[in-house]
DNA sequence: GACTATCTAATTGTGCACAATATAAATAGC
DNA sequence: GCTATTTATATTGTGCACAATTAGATAGTC
């Protein structure tokens, strides 16, 4: 079928696109951490904010949010529905009201140690392809913060 | 401050897990794309489909799917609106009715040109940092790969 | 004390993503 | 010709993401 860089008129096909193979690993990273932890009721997103509170508990969603570059809009529906789980506790602030403070549960508490299964199962996944994942990751993080930064400025 | 690489007990820190930055710089192309195609009135996985048709004009729904990884739950709404805005037709192939196909419309053929502004944009907010660009995409589409594989098997 | 600016979180509305299901048409087997 | 299976799309329901708006609280000013 001749050579399939047919590339019309410098429009790059969207397989030769940078984004597009973002887009698409986003997807597939996605998917991948679904079928693992649906076994603990997490969404990734929820395990991410999992990950974040295992760490450092107490965290206001203010600061949740920075930490995960999400704003409150996201996080206040995902944060009830992990407080419906039993996963969390929200508290409000009672030195300032407006702040809402997030709680690991016991049953959060609980969740840590299965939750160390889950990068191993990921790595295992991942196979050798991450190869020197250290250098990729701090490749991608250049390139995110050359994008936010033109976001801003734009 | 001491080293901030206080990975407790083998739980590694968010910021260093490779999927987080991918999960992120997905984020930050989703915004930088959404600036810029604001003004075409598209969003970004419009955008995607636009880019699609403008290589291949007359394709099904479910060959669309296939190129963008995506199934007809996301595809379906989203044509609906890129119909409702003028940009395509959608049309049923009378030699199998259960078939969609789709077409650009005048008004999706006349943004083509629009279009072609939209990656030098999005090179420019990378500026140099996509550095060889064809090689880390070809490395994040090997970790794609990966993890697809693992996710059907599992 | 009332007034205003600021800040935080919640709310609302739109759109993407996908699993599960439904519907309907084409095809295969008989 | 008739049923069974497969295939293509649509529908429904849940959850993430973010812009815009709203509401409550604080701090500073007069």
């Amino acid at each position: 079928m001749a050579k399939q860089g047919r590339a019309e008129e410098g429009m790059p096909r969207l397989e030769q696109q940078l984004c597009f193979a973002i887009y698409q690993v986003g997807h597939a990273f996605n998917r991948a951490y679904r079928s693992i932890l649906s076994g603990l009721g997490l969404t990734y997103p929820q395990y991410l904010v999992m990950l974040v509170l295992w760490e450092q508990d107490g965290l206001m969603v203010k600061e949740l949010g920075e930490r995960l570059m999400l704003d409150s809009g996201t996080l206040t529906p995902l944060l009830k529905r992990l407080e419906a789980s039993g996963l969390i506790r929200r508290e409000r602030d009672p030195r300032d009201e407006r702040q809402v403070r997030i709680h690991l549960a016991e049953k959060g508490e609980g969740l840590r140690e299965e939750g160390r299964c889950v990068e191993q199962a990921i790595g295992e996944a991942l196979g050798g392809t991450a190869g020197d994942a250290a250098r990729l990751r701090d490749h991608l993080d250049l390139v995110r913060d050359a994008l936010l930064a033109s976001s801003r400025e734009g």
